[in-house]
RNA sequence: GCGGAAGUAGCUCACCUGGUAGAGCGACAGCUUCCCAAGCUGUAGGUAGCCGGUUCGAGUCCGGUCUUCCGCUCCA
């Protein structure tokens, strides 16, 4: 554990060292759970962004993009159940420091009070506690735990906290002339990106023409107000999704589900990440919406934890939110149903869903890609810290490096640079000996060193040196983008 | 939110029992060398997270606050 510890704190300080992650708002003593992307993380979050976006929607047949907006309809969430399940008031023991849901509390005493053979105690209870739920009364709410002597199952006591509301989603108002009292012009920021795509189905499907099945994916910020938000950029308050909702025929979800499961593993091991890293976490217990799901789960620093959610989330969504907004969200499927000869017609698509987080995605690339290597011979001490990043997530392609900054080398090395800058990022360093330019590179995650000498003058050849293996090859100046487009794939 | 630990230069840390801050690495400028870091010269950079208290005097003691990591909890 020390050394994981140890791993994940030396990972933080080479985000911060390198310029990948930044707290946000730093000199203001920064800001919980809340994080920049620096100079070259965003560069590598792009490209992770990128190469999800082109899987996901490029080279898929029946898959298109979006982008929704984060601010929605308030009813939105509502049809959603954001609003009515995630709202659960909680409350503390404070000798056993434990949390509880105010109604897990209550339903564990009466399910005791039925045990105990004193069932018309117990529905009483529930009764009285639904009714207090209903109208917010958390006075009543902890009169109620107080007066049945509820007590904490660790530490056997009523010392009791208030209870306490814990509101998941951020809220503002909208427009500017309304008072914050007014509830009609209450907007939340969104919690997931999901909602985006399930109140645009009809207009993609009807605008874009498409035939069931397909899938409607989408890269967006959303906002989660964490009770407790930690562990760097693993759990953030503002954070990016990436995610596609596939629509699906109903009954046809368990197929469906196995074959995204599949995919999307593939996704990540076509990024070079041993099998070995991952693995499948399924739900037990469902969420609300969802008749099967899983996680794909990723060995961090701190273990194997979600990196990626794939549920078969049913006709949930589209149903609701064609209850609450009285408009059907209904497909009308002209393939012919073997059984019956006739089309299937009209039904709410079930759906599978694969949302992965994306900043989570960029702590498992670079938590996998960082290395401190020990390159010590009997004769000298060495190590370098290298960043083992695919080339085409690495934010530098292709360092460009005169052995000396006079005799014309940083000339043939800018020329170089103008050639490839068009398609792929470049850079330029003259400065300190060649060596320690390479280790620079080495802790960006640069996946090739140009190096230009004398003999470049001679014959316009130059080394390329692989970061990886640190060994090097002399070839033509005309091959150089071709190996790095090459080895971007 | 509770408990634990911690916050001193970009990074890692030192300053033991209070007397207005140092090192290594790094960075920058120049020189030298030149295909794998730590050569030479010079420079910059910290009101010790922030606020308050005790004290003649606080990075060092006390309180509060913010932030981070760990455990519990939570995680649609």
């Amino acid at each position: 554990m020390a050394n994981e510890t140890n791993q994940f704190q030396a990972i933080i300080s080479h985000c911060k060292e390198y310029g990948f992650i930044f707290p946000s708002s730093e000199i203001y003593d920064g800001l919980q759970a809340v994080y920049d992307y620096g100079q070259m993380g965003s560069e590598l979050k792009k490209n992770i962004k990128d190469y999800w976006w082109k899987s996901m929607t490029q080279l898929q047949d029946n898959i298109v993009g979006i982008d929704a907006a984060i601010f929605m309809h308030p009813t939105t969430w509502k049809a959603s159940g954001h609003v009515d399940n995630f709202n659960d008031p909680m409350i503390d023991n404070k000798d056993s420091k434990k949390r509880y849901r105010v109604d897990h509390l209550i339903e564990a005493y009466s399910d005791e009070l039925r045990v105990a053979s004193h069932e018309n105690k117990a529905d009483e209870i529930i009764a009285d506690m639904e009714q207090l739920l209903a109208k917010d009364d958390f006075t009543g709410l902890k009169k109620l735990i107080e007066d049945n002597k509820i007590s904490c199952a660790i530490s056997g006591t009523c010392n009791w906290t208030d209870i306490r509301q814990f509101n998941l989603m951020f809220s503002t108002e909208f427009g500017s002339t309304v008072s914050s009292e007014d509830a009609d012009n209450k907007v939340y920021l969104r919690p997931e990106t999901a909602q985006g795509i399930f109140v645009n189905f009809l207009n993609v499907q009807k605008t874009g023409r498409m035939k069931i099945p397909f899938g409607i994916a989408q890269i967006g910020k959303a906002f989660r107000n964490e009770i407790v938000a930690r562990q760097f950029i693993f759990r953030m308050r503002e954070f990016e999704q990436m995610e596609m909702q596939f629509f699906i025929r109903p009954g046809t979800q368990k197929e469906w589900y196995e074959k995204w499961k599949e995919t999307r593993l593939n996704w990540h091991k076509s990024l070079g990440i041993p099998a070995e890293k991952y693995r499948f976490h399924d739900h037990v217990k469902l969420a609300h919406y969802a008749d099967a799901a899983c996680d794909i789960e990723f060995e961090f620093p701190m273990g194997f934890k979600e990196l990626e959610g794939i549920h078969s989330r049913t006709d949930f969504d589209l149903k609701q939110h064609q209850e609450y907004s009285k408009k059907k969200q209904q497909y009308f499927d002209n393939d012919l149903d073997p059984a019956t000869g006739k089309p299937y017609g009209n039904y709410i698509p079930y759906v599978i869903e694969t949302s992965i987080g994306l900043d989570r995605m960029f702590l498992a690339v670079i938590s996998h890609a960082y290395e401190e290597q020990d390159l010590s011979t009997p004769e000298k001490p060495d190590s370098r810290v290298v960043l083992h990043l695919p080339t085409k997530l690495a934010p530098i392609k292709m360092a460009v490096l005169p052995l000396n900054k006079k005799d014309g080398l940083p000339e043939i090395a800018g020329q170089i640079i103008n050639e490839c800058r068009g398609d792929f990022r470049c850079f330029y360093e003259e400065k300190d000996s060649i060596g320690r330019r390479y280790r620079r590179m080495d802790a960006l995650g640069t996946p090739f060193c140009v190096t230009v000498d004398y003999q470049t003058k001679d014959d316009n050849t130059v080394t390329i040196r692989h970061r990886d293996s640190m060994l090097q090859e002399r070839v033509a100046i005309s091959e150089l983008k071709r190996i790095v487009l090459e080895s971007i794939g």
